[in-house]
DNA sequence: GCGCGTCTTTGACCAGGATCAATGAACGGA
DNA sequence: TCCGTTCATTGATCCTGGTCAAAGACGCGC
């Protein structure tokens, strides 16, 4: 597959439409394509700022504050667009969770490429205000929710965008580790731990191996998720 | 000053160049203009996507949690452009912190309204992604740095965006208060208080009346805020 | 200029989650 | 299949920042 078959979902997910070809082309000559396998970082020019589109696999976007501690700012799957910013307060790395395909696009040419073409343009918007809405989400949890209440979001977050739902139960195999889930809800690896430990026992979910999780109670999970109740209107 | 008047200094920032009169008008007619007053909540509709231009004044945008605790997700000056979503997982309001004066848009519209100039729509994509950035950053300080390193984040960051440089100081007009500075860092007032009193004590800022404050050492400030030294290229 | 209400500061104590430590389970390579 | 390493779990203890409480400062309206 070369890049400018790779770049079609990406354009057709973006426009909602068969993209021109002419800049399908143009994107794909911009493009660095990258294959990261499992615990890799991807290739970033840290000068100047960038979009990364996944392909296939999944990344998490990690930064980096004094004294090593790492946070890392969000996850993204196949299909999803990263934007990675030039370093500046702190240090981003973008690392793969399991073998990725990447395709890595200057910022400033991707949007000269664009520009002709509003609708690519509007849906490169929309891409960036659903990162920065996930974001603030973030924010809220990070600064006000306490440890259980992080997990049963992350827990309940990660089913509606991997999850597969049988019955009233969703089955998730997370790509992640203990310690990168502690590190994305400013926790430790111990608190996650013990926090799945509780919820297992109250029966609101069972875990397989490392990686395999079933939510067995998923509006119970969200609903200690802390989220606020939406009013009917 | 009329709508279309109060939407040049928008345009001028988005498109680099004054703006052809067409699109400004056109934007006016979709931009509800309102005027809140110091504490006042902006009127928003939270059924759809809006931006929110602040053509005078300061705002804070805040997320409710269950339980009604709060997070500010982001402060707002004259000439930000902030992108509210429809209530979702969270709550968000968007708050007056003195007598301000907005114009509120319908995303929906104002995409279509403007994407016929890619200039100005590139302005706007630039101003989403430095509002995601900091959004990233907010996030890192709210998942990995201690109440005193949260506090100088900060004091370093208002200084540099409403901050004025006397000699080697800088002084601040802060038009938050102790609780929105702790709903924003994740704190208690009580602990952004003493964060206060112990930065002064060690010199490194002096306080007077409420909201004016003089960091007397800038760069101590910043090496406490927990950011990671650039290495030199 | 005075007085009251609100916001800030300070103190004492408490608790949630971090840290330190050790055991146990999973996975991958030989 | 077995072994070794890494990752996850569990337990004991500590500490940062939250909570509760009270006094003090600021600023606004009269």
């Amino acid at each position: 597959m070369n890049k400018t078959e790779t770049l079609e979902p990406l354009l057709t997910a973006l426009c909602g439409a068969p993209p021109p070809s002419q800049l399908a082309g143009h994107l794909a000559a911009l493009a660095q394509e990258v294959r990261v396998s499992r615990g890799g970082s991807a290739p970033l020019d840290h000068r100047r700022d960038l979009f990364v589109y996944i392909a296939q696999g999944s990344t998490k976007l990690v930064a980096s504050a004094s004294a090593g501690r790492e946070q890392i700012v969000a996850f993204h799957f196949a299909g999803d667009i990263v934007s990675v910013p030039a370093h500046s307060l702190h240090s981003y790395s973008l690392n793969a969770l399991e073998p990725t395909h990447l395709l890595i696009f200057p910022a400033s040419e991707m949007h000269a490429a664009i520009a002709g073409n509003p609708a690519v343009l509007t849906g490169l918007l929309q891409r960036v205000l659903t990162a920065l809405h996930r974001c603030r989400d973030k924010a809220v949890g990070l600064g006000r929710k306490n440890a259980g209440e992080r997990v049963a979001s992350f827990l309940v977050g990660m089913a509606e965008r991997i999850g597969h739902a049988e019955g009233g139960e969703i089955t998730l195999d997370l790509p992640m580790s203990r310690r990168d889930i502690a590190d994305s809800l400013g926790l430790t690896i111990e608190t996650v731990s013990r926090q799945f430990s509780e919820m297992r026992s109250a029966g609101w979910l069972r875990t397989q191996g490392r990686a395999h999780v079933r939510l067995l109670q998923p509006a119970t999970l969200a609903a200690h998720a802390g989220h606020v109740e939406l009013r009917s209107p």
